[in-house]
DNA sequence: TATGAATGAGTATTCATTCAT
DNA sequence: TATGAATGAATACTCATTCAT
């Protein structure tokens, strides 16, 4: 009985990961904005109606897309946390590893802004959906500050070096993604890495 | 006959800047994305079919208003510099008056990414204005390069710097608007500040 | 044998009830033209699907719960019957239970002008339940002509008088209903009774 | 120069009756609920957008259709007050062309109620088309009232028999309409008459 | 008997744009 | 130079209904 029950749930889980991940591929595409929601039941083979099943809205299904994302950038700045050996290295790998993801799904990142905006319809998402998100996001930056701390920062300046890490690399990304940073012949895998080893070396300290 | 097409030519960029004047204030108002271009003739106390006179399409008169805020910035950045005695001073108030600009005028910022971005619709703005574009954005950023240079970075370094700053002050304001600095305590303007001050040391340093 | 049919017969007919009376309560709610399928399957506790079991369609579900509210009036007016002594008495007393009926449930009115008119899919509700609709109505209204005829009214009379009676309680229900009762500063009810009382003045009367 | 101005001005308002009118057909032809903007528009030979340029929402032009229809109403109304010789005659004269107008449009009937009620999305119609559809359904029945104090009633008897007439011919145009009234075997139009002839004798009256 | 999933047709409305005047 | 009128495509979303399970 629970099995089938089980069993159900799973095959429902599965087309709700269908659907979220025909929208990626949607926003890959034309972008967030040019994202609608027949185009994506569409690329999922489904009705638009159909997704309203699955779905409350469309800003549902978004945030939910937006959740897999977070969960994913979580999991590879983890991984990258396991694979440095000294506090220095992983605070360095880890910060590389949020920079990364995002270098290679551009769209994510706009993802992120669009919900975590006022692109939303309702105020935001709802504040459950919002407080949801905003964990997600926690989870994935945390190791940063937990490196800093773990190097002799204090907890404020942990925090700070967090948000300064998290600052840089959006902006770096962003004036990737929009062709500015071309514009200044400069690198922005290069530059990012140039900004971490700066900051960790004033954080270890000569 | 020179001077009639000169009083003709200037009634009419008069009407271009009433134009640009209302999209500003609309943008401002619903921000980019809930902007139409009925708002905007609205505003202007047009009809909407007016403003296909003044200007090729939407996309056009988007730039147009992008142009002037990059004018403007630039005014505001070179202002700065004027204000400032050293050159260490002079960096500082240069990078911090871009940052402050945008900072007052965020939905400038918006307009900025979404034009230099994907959402134009055929491939951009055309070249012509893109480089048009891309030259005012310099304009306004090349005193921070300039005031490096005169520091004794290389010129390469300064570009780098320069670039870091852009992306840096933009990451973080990215992050005061959507919310997600709040998430952190941070301030965004300490922050920027701290950010700054670090730069310049490492540059005059040791 | 039988019983076993019979019991599951009595089971059938109490969800059909179950989900007659949450349709009740969503029309009363949300007014006839508000009302979805959906909505009454969630006030029944049911998915939409189910209900297809227990009715053939939106409308049938709508034809039975007319029907429902037609038995009840017929009993509103039918305990009024018993409640006065005097053939005079009772006529006012049951043409006033209409009224009062429908003045209680403005709902089942719309329902009844609804279904009774072209609000339905397939010309009318079929013959068959219209006729057994019809046959309900009469069942109401027939006491009144019942009366009438023991006050010593020829049957045609009887007849027109039970018309009138229902044509002007249900007149002054839909103005009352519409709120366009107010706009005359009138009162519905002592409008009824007046009415009432002449008529059967006239009837009794010289 | 306003000559031009009355000449769009009235190019304008020819088309609205066009829309209005395409509107009352589609009505008459599938009632009010089933009609749809884009039926509407389909009969006027237009694009749903289009009608957006001459109405404000679905709504404000049923309201337009609306108040057109109370207009004729009107118009019908009082040239029945001008062919009737004594102020007898032109109350029953008066009083038959209401029920009249409506016998002949029922679809008309099912409009007034419709807007009168709940059946409009914005709390009605606001207040100001409200009120003006309010003062012209008065204006259709107040001869009614007009006459009833002509014949020696006081100002509340001539306003009730006023709302009893409205009433009274609503209920049995009801009943016509849905079919209820062949049921009863009773003649509409005849029931209408004797109403009146016995509320004004009852006026003039012993 | 009931559900979850899906459909297809339908809704009002908005938008940037065009064109005759 | 500007308008009024019109378009066509797009939008998110709802509905009654069906069907395999």
């Amino acid at each position: 009985m629970e099995k089938a029950i089980q069993r159900r749930t799973n095959a429902a889980q599965e087309k709700r990961n269908l659907i979220v991940s025909a929208a990626r591929e949607v926003f890959a595409e034309v972008g967030l904005e040019g994202a609608s929601l027949r185009a994506v039941a569409a690329q999922a083979g489904y009705t638009p109606a159909a997704l309203y099943f699955h779905f409350d809205s469309k800003e549902a299904l978004y945030a939910e897309v937006l959740m897999q994302s977070l969960e994913e950038l979580s999991d590879c700045v983890l991984t990258a946390a396991k694979s440095a050996a000294t506090h220095e290295e992983r605070l360095f790998a880890v910060a590389m590893a949020f920079f990364a993801f995002y270098l290679n799904n551009p769209r994510d990142l706009d993802l992120g802004f669009y919900l975590f905006r006022g692109g939303m319809k309702p105020a935001g998402l709802g504040k459950d959906r919002d407080t949801v998100l905003n964990r997600a996001l926690e989870n994935a930056l945390r190791p940063i500050a937990v490196e800093a701390v773990a190097l002799g920062a204090t907890l404020q300046d942990a925090n700070m070096l967090m948000v300064d890490c998290f600052a840089h690399a959006t902006g770096l990304l962003l004036l990737l993604h929009t062709g500015r940073i071309r514009m200044f012949d400069a690198s922005a895998v290069e530059q990012m890495e140039a900004y971490l080893r700066d900051k960790i070396a004033s954080l270890v300290g000569e």
